[in-house]
DNA sequence: CGTGTTTTGTGAATTATTCACATCTTCGTC
DNA sequence: GACGAAGATGTGAATAATTCACAAAACACG
């Protein structure tokens, strides 16, 4: 595969959903008929489906993620993607980590190395996605009932899995923040769940996006001394970084 | 949502991929720009999205099953379907279910009524599935490490996973079947899932396309007296659908 | 260099899609 | 059962996208 075939697969799997305007655009080094026709010899290959004005990445559970719940996740999709590149550089090779739920996670998946891992994650969708784009890492589900809204397990047995499992890094996706009340979540089965990760994992690494920053969800799971490193994007103000570094929390 | 779109919807759903001109001659009723209406309609409920000439199925876990592996999956498409179809009418209300893995479990999953049910399974691709396309159901995932071949899980405590839930029918796949070695399947954790599935349901439905009849795969799992009832297709040799029911198997 | 092969660009021909509008249904109300 | 409103469907022209054939350019190799 060519170079910029291959450059074109990840714009479009960054982006999940593009129009050939927008390829053109982007690569205007060649040709519209060019782009078309590596767009044919990656349809071809299973890495994506042409739609009627461009292209969409091939669907395994990335729409589980990104395209089901629609604009919303769309919305902040530059922040997070900044956020799960800083995220991807902290990860080790050969250690235990955990993978929260989420969009935030589910693009940090995406940007994991192809390496040594075991990937422990309550995200049926975000195994799925690692499994089958990546051929080196293991993937372990915790099972439970699966929720509607988050595409997410709970179980009540989730501890007895848990204490099988030494987790050494968990990444963690919050809804919600402010000093008074701390990391938020809207349901009461993910906070459970949460807080459970938070507290038999080593390093916890908090991921959430400036947009969630001020706001409260009715669920608090975790205080900023739960958590070790906190990534956000570049827009968080830094009056906030700032706090949190002095409370000890490492920030990128 | 109208019949029609539902019709096209269903027929899409089974071919999984259609152009817009398979459509007018299926739906010759009705003209290309009402079934071009449907299908815009049908997108903006993301049941589907719309390809460069048609449509294509809304790619949830979908493709996981069946355009990821591709042609193997897709060979004996109609053979599956028929099965499920078949097998879904055994389906009670407000029944404790484990649902397998694999293609036909998959076909099953959407073909699956829209109430009141609980489903076990340890394909996530497939509680994905009903999640995102059935309000009703309440899944639970088991859990464990998540297999890259089937797509499924397995783990040393689905034992005590299983040990809390009570299942009451079991639709359960083989991929291989004879006389002198029963159903057997490829893997060795499979196999072993399946034993312990098989020995905790009160009710025991295998479901199994003729063309995997008489082979045999490493590992036995099962025997005829292990076993209430066996779905088959059309093909299926009337001669062991005879043995079948000599054994005290009701064979649809 | 020269030749054959592959890749890329161009514009015309083809095909698909959208749009505005006309017609036909359906349904509630008097 | 007549009427009007709202919605669904069909038609054809206007627009836009895609394909195709072929020419030009880039590349590989002796």
């Amino acid at each position: 595969m060519k170079e910029r075939q291959e450059a074109i697969k990840r714009y479009i799997e960054r982006k999940g959903d593009v129009t050939l305007s927008e390829l053109t655009k982007e690569f205007s080094d060649w040709s519209e008929m060019t782009i078309r026709r590596d767009l044919e010899f990656l349809e071809q290959r299973r890495f994506l489906i042409r739609t009627k004005r461009g292209a969409r990445i091939m669907p395994t559970s990335y729409e589980v993620s990104v395209g089901m719940y629609g604009e919303r996740e769309k919305r902040n999709c530059d922040l997070k993607q900044e956020i799960a590149t800083k995220a991807a550089a902290l990860v080790e090779t050969d250690i235990s980590m955990y993978l929260d739920a989420g969009s935030t996670a589910m693009m940090l998946a995406r940007e994991l190395p192809d390496r040594n891992l075991i990937i422990t994650t309550s995200a049926p969708n975000i195994g799925i996605e690692i499994v089958l784009k990546k051929k080196n890492p293991t993937v372990i589900l915790l099972g439970g009932t699966l929720q509607r809204k988050t595409i997410s397990t709970c179980g009540l047995n989730v501890l007895d899995q848990l204490k099988t499992l030494n987790i050494d890094t968990a990444f963690v996706c919050a809804s919600g923040y402010t000093d008074a009340t701390g990391f938020s979540v809207g349901g009461q089965h993910e906070c459970v769940l949460k807080r459970a990760i938070i507290a038999s994992a080593r390093r916890v690494i908090m991921l959430m996006d400036s947009s969630k920053l001020n706001s409260i969800l009715p669920f608090t799971f975790a205080r900023l001394s739960d958590i070790d490193t906190f990534v956000t994007d570049s827009k968080a103000p830094e009056s906030i970084k700032a706090a949190f570094r002095a409370a000890g929390v490492h920030v990128i």
